[in-house]
DNA sequence: AGTTGGATGTGACAAAAATCACATGGTAGC
DNA sequence: GCTACCATGTGATTTTTGTCACATCCAACT
């Protein structure tokens, strides 16, 4: 990815930053399914996403799953800078969901970044300020809001991520939403009866 | 509060920030139950917590409350930070629970802070951290634990911010889980039994 | 002391969600 | 085409939580 490329995916950055990251950054080719954090994992490198899409999900003690939201190009993963500058480990989960590239800029250019590119550190605080809200709105769903609720929700952000046909089975979303499988069977049963989607196998399509 | 005072209170600050903030920050005593931020307001502010306890709330939709975390001596408000710098309306509600001084920091000086005071930024990012962290924790309980364990871990965290006797009836409780009376008083029932409280009206004491 | 209002205790019931058991159905691999 | 493996559908039951009704109890105020 040239400089310019950077600055177009990435406007908040001028030209000598994208310079910068371009001359110290490892592009890294995650394929589909690939993990590209995991709980315990210590991180040495800030990760941007440049093309695919990232799945970040919470894991439970006893390996329960709670989907927490997607990662886009043009976004950077709050939670590696986070264990990287605290030299602590992850506790989320990272998955390619379809064939992603990522820049990772190694730990220890993170001092010079700070303190020589302010449109660094201004994209470090809008960053967290993203995921900060994007973290609210989950903890507003399963804080306030019924199962049939969360679970339109959820497809919602499926189709604003990976488009109108959700391939997934009713199984994955489950676990996606730490519920059981019987009853979002049931629930899609009733958001194909009123209108919202239509199902086959493996696949729900939104009609909104 | 003098600029030593504030070194040592945030310990990140060196001089010459705390110097900039003194002469620029106003401060600000709130009641006990004095509201700091409510939703929907506009934020021109940057706070620092300089003395008391404040407790952050999340609103739903039909008024129902759910507390997040409590703000104390030494850090600051995130949130305040966030809805400042976006020109956002705050969404969530902020209380002081005893008298609080805080240090509010008004909008225009946030360029030069940002620009001119690297121990600014790195105040900022880390606030930012420590918070997102704590939300974490919270979605992590409301995701995959029962009301009893919820129950216990929001008694834990009363306990450690403000001691180990626990002036909030039963109600105050359930609105700040978001559950109900009845089924709390059962849960602190148990509890007593299995000696880790003893209660009094107003009160539960925390064993441990 | 008597009244009153909020706090707490408790049983019965309702609603939401999880779990169990089993049927059906499509499809990939032989 | 047969088989085996998932995915999905569905009723019955259990668990968890919320709701309702009402009793009791304490503390403040007259």
């Amino acid at each position: 990815m040239s400089s310019k490329e950077m600055t177009s995916l990435f406007p908040i950055f001028d030209s000598a930053l994208a310079a910068y990251i371009h001359e110290k950054g490892e592009s890294k080719i995650f394929s589909s399914g690939e993990v590209l954090m995991r709980p315990g994992q210590f991180f040495k490198y800030a990760m941007l996403i440049v093309r695919g899409k990232v799945k970040l999900y919470r894991e439970g003690d006893d390996g329960e799953e709670f989907f927490m939201y997607f990662l886009e190009p043009g976004s950077a993963c709050a939670l590696s800078m986070m264990c990287m500058a605290r030299n602590q480990a992850s506790t989320i989960m990272a998955i390619a969901v379809e064939e992603t590239e990522v820049i990772m800029i190694p730990i220890q250019y993170m001092d010079t970044l700070m303190r020589e590119y302010p449109a660094w550190y201004n994209f470090v605080i809008e960053t967290y300020r993203t995921r900060f809200e994007e973290l609210l709105d989950v903890v507003d769903q399963i804080a306030f809001k019924n199962m049939d609720e969360r679970l339109e929700w959820y497809l919602k952000r499926q189709v604003q991520v990976l488009g109108n046909d959700i391939n997934l089975t009713h199984q994955q979303i489950a676990t996606d939403i730490n519920s059981s499988r019987e009853v979002i069977s049931r629930l899609l049963k009733k958001l194909e009866i009123s209108g919202k989607i239509t199902m086959e196998r493996h696949i729900i399509h939104w009609k909104g």
